[in-house]
DNA sequence: AAGGAGTGAGAAAACGTTTTCTGAAAACGT
DNA sequence: ACGTTTTCAGAAAACGTTTTCTCACTCCTT
C-alpha cells in the first residue's frame, strides 16, 4: 500500500487536475475573476466543492503580500480596559474580514518591543498599547513597526495615528465634581509611576490645583490593580481626605472593599471616584462615580485608522482625542460636615 | 532617480549577497545549524544585524508547513469567563513560542463553523469554545478542524481532547449548600436554552431532586448576561423561592442589583448564588457565593493538549474534567424563618 | 601517494498561491 | 476573406523561506 499522496492536504493543483484545467484558471475562478468561461468556472467550482478545497492562507499570503491579520499588543489581558479595547478592535476588524493576533506582554514592559516586532512580521499592521514604554524606545520602534496605530501614546513621527483619551480633563472633571460636593481635602491615589496616562492625570490635577487654590490635594502612591486600592486604605485614612480620586475603577473597587472592611461608610464618610467605567463599575456598592472612557470605541477607531493605513497608506485623522464622560453615581456624595 | 529596489523589504537574499554567501548558508546560520564555518557564520550574522534583517514569517511558514499560531474560537469576548479562558491559552501558548489568533463569534452561533474553518487555515490548530453549537454540526466539523481541542464540549471522535467543567457537580454543591442553610424552596435561573453547560446544570439538578425529595425546585427561564438576571427579579419573587441558583455570576450580579432596587435584602430575605467565580464575584455586595471554575487553568490545559497534538500528534489525556469549588460568601445565608 | 570518509557550501527544488506574460482561437470590421 | 482586435486559458515567474541534493575540497587511512 504505497502511501503516495494518500491524505495530503488537497491544493489548487488537485482541483486543477480534477477539473482538467490549469492552476491559473482555478485561481481565477476562486477569486471571482470574471474573465473565465462560465462552463469552465462551473466545472472548477464543482471540482472544488467535491474535493472540499479551501485555499491555503499561507500560500495566499505569500503571493499577495498580505495576511489579513493585524496584531494587537496589550500590556495585560486580565485588565478589563484592555479587554474592552481588544474586543473593539477585533470586532471592527472582523467586519472588514481581518483577524486579530494577540500579543499579551503580561506587564513585562521590556518584552513589548520584541513582542510587537514578532507580531508585526506575521501581520499587516500593529495596534500598540504600551502605556509604560519609555518614549525613546517607542520612537525607535515606530519605523520598524509601520503601519501602526498607537493607543494612548503620542508621537511626533508622521504617518502613525494615535488615539488618545483625555485623562487630564477626566480627572479634573472628577475633582471639580468632588469640590462641588463640598470636599476640600482630596487625595489622588495614583497609578503606576511610569504610566503615560498617570502622567496625564497628574498634569490635569496640576491645572486643577491652579484653578482651585483653596483645595488641599495630596498625591499618594498606588498602582493599577484591585489589590493596590485595597492596600491603600491606611494611607487614605491617614491623609485625612474626604474625597478620593482613584487611578481607575479597579483601584476604586479595591478601595471600596477595604473601606467597607474598616467600617468606613461610602459616601457618608468618604467619597470615592474611579476612572474608565468598566462594566462592573455600575454594580458595585455603592455604584461607582467614575469618568467613562469609550474604550471599546477607541478600539474600533484603532481599526479604522489601521484600515486607512492599509488602504491609501495614509490616514487623515492622525490624532483623535476622546473625552471621558463623568458618571455620577452613589460612591460620591456631600463632604461630611 | 531609479526606484530600483529602493525600499523593498530586505530579505534573505540581501543578507546572502551582502555577506557573500548563498541563501542556504544564511538560512542555516539564522536557524542555528551548527554545520557552518564559524567565520562565515559571524560574517552572516554581522550582515544580518547591519541590514536589520528579520526572516519573514509567512515565507517561513510556507516552507515549514507551520505557523506557530493557534486559533481560539470564543462565543463572546465580552464575557469574563471566555476572557479568562483566552488569557489562559494565550499566556500558556506564549511560553512555548506560539501566538493566538482570536475568533470572536459574537454569539452568532451560525457563524462559528465558518469562523473556525477560516481560522484553522491560518493556524496550526483550533481551540473551540462553542457552547451553543449543536452536536451534529460539531461532529461534522471535527475532521476538517483537526488538530482541535474542545472546551466544555464532548465528542466521541478520537484524537480530539476535550476539557470539561463538571457543572452538574457544581450546581449540586450549591443546591446542597442552600438546603443546608434551611432553604426548601429553590429556584434555578437557567441559562441559554441550547447551552451545553446549561444542560449539565439541569442534569445535576435532576440528581439533586432525586436525592432531596422534600425540596421544591423550580426552573425559570433566564439567560447568561447581567441584564438577564436583572430582568428576572419579578419572576424570582413570584416563585416564592428563598434560595436562587443563578446560571452564572453575571446573572447573579444582575439579580443582586435588581433585588437591591426592590429593597429585597440579600441574604436575609433571599439567598443568591452564582457560578464561575469571575474576578468581581468577590467584590459584589454582598460578596457572591459561587462555584469557582478554574477557567484560566482550563485555558492553560487547552494549550497543553494542543501542544501534545502538535507534537506526537496525539494526546494521552483526551478528557479532563475540572471540579468547581464552592466559594461560600455573603450572598447566601439561613433561610428566613 | 592514492582512495575513502567526512566536511561544509552552493544550486535548486519545494511549500501553495497569484499574476504576468504568451499565444491560440474567436470575434469583428472592412 | 483577410487582418486586427479581443477574449480567455495555460506556462511560468514570483512571493521568501527551508531543505535536499550535489559536489568540491580536506583530512585521514593504508
Amino acid at each position: 500500500m504505497g502511501r503516495k499522496a494518500a491524505n495530503r492536504r488537497i491544493g489548487i493543483t488537485d482541483v486543477a487536475q480534477h477539473a482538467g484545467v490549469s492552476l491559473a484558471t482555478v485561481s481565477r475562478v476562486m477569486n471571482g475573476n470574471l474573465s473565465v468561461d462560465p462552463d469552465i468556472a462551473a466545472r472548477v467550482r464543482a471540482a472544488a466543492t467535491e474535493l472540499n478545497y479551501h485555499p491555503d492562507a499561507v500560500g495566499r499570503s505569500l503571493a499577495l503580500g498580505k495576511t489579513d491579520t493585524i496584531g494587537v499588543v496589550v500590556p495585560d489581558l486580565a485588565n478589563p480596559t484592555f479587554q474592552a479595547m481588544l474586543r473593539g478592535v477585533s470586532r471592527a476588524a472582523a467586519q472588514d474580514g481581518y483577524r486579530v493576533l494577540i500579543a499579551d506582554s503580561s506587564e513585562v514592559s521590556s518584552e513589548e518591543a520584541i513582542l510587537a516586532g514578532e507580531a508585526r512580521r506575521r501581520c499587516d499592521g500593529i495596534v500598540l498599547c504600551a502605556p509604560r514604554m519609555v518614549d525613546a524606545e517607542l520612537d525607535a520602534l515606530i519605523p520598524s513597526l509601520h503601519p501602526m496605530v498607537l493607543i494612548n501614546r503620542n508621537t511626533e513621527a508622521p504617518g502613525t495615528p494615535s488615539l488618545l483619551v483625555d485623562y487630564g480633563q477626566g480627572i479634573q472633571a472628577l475633582a471639580v465634581h468632588l469640590t462641588g460636593l463640598g470636599h476640600s481635602r482630596i487625595a489622588f491615589l495614583s497609578g503606576p509611576p511610569r504610566s503615560a496616562s498617570n502622567g496625564l492625570r497628574l498634569q490635569g490635577l496640576e491645572k486643577f490645583r491652579a484653578n482651585h487654590p483653596g483645595i488641599e490635594l495630596t498625591v499618594l502612591p498606588g498602582g493599577s490593580s484591585f489589590e493596590a486600592g485595597h492596600e491603600s486604605v491606611d494611607g487614605i485614612l491617614a491623609s485625612g481626605a474626604t474625597g478620593v480620586l482613584a487611578f481607575n475603577d479597579l483601584v476604586a473597587m479595591g478601595l471600596l472593599s477595604g473601606l467597607h472592611e474598616r467600617g468606613v461608610r461610602v459616601p457618608q464618610d468618604i467619597s470615592v471616584t474611579g476612572f474608565d467605567d468598566i462594566p462592573f463599575a455600575e454594580y458595585t456598592t455603592p455604584p461607582l462615580t467614575t469618568a467613562a472612557v469609550p474604550i471599546t470605541e477607541v478600539g474600533e477607531q484603532a481599526w479604522h485608522r489601521m484600515r486607512d493605513l492599509l488602504g491609501d497608506g495614509a490616514s487623515e485623522n492622525l490624532r483623535t482625542t476622546f473625552q471621558p464622560d463623568l458618571q455620577q453615581r452613589g460612591s460620591s456624595g456631600p463632604a461630611p460636615a
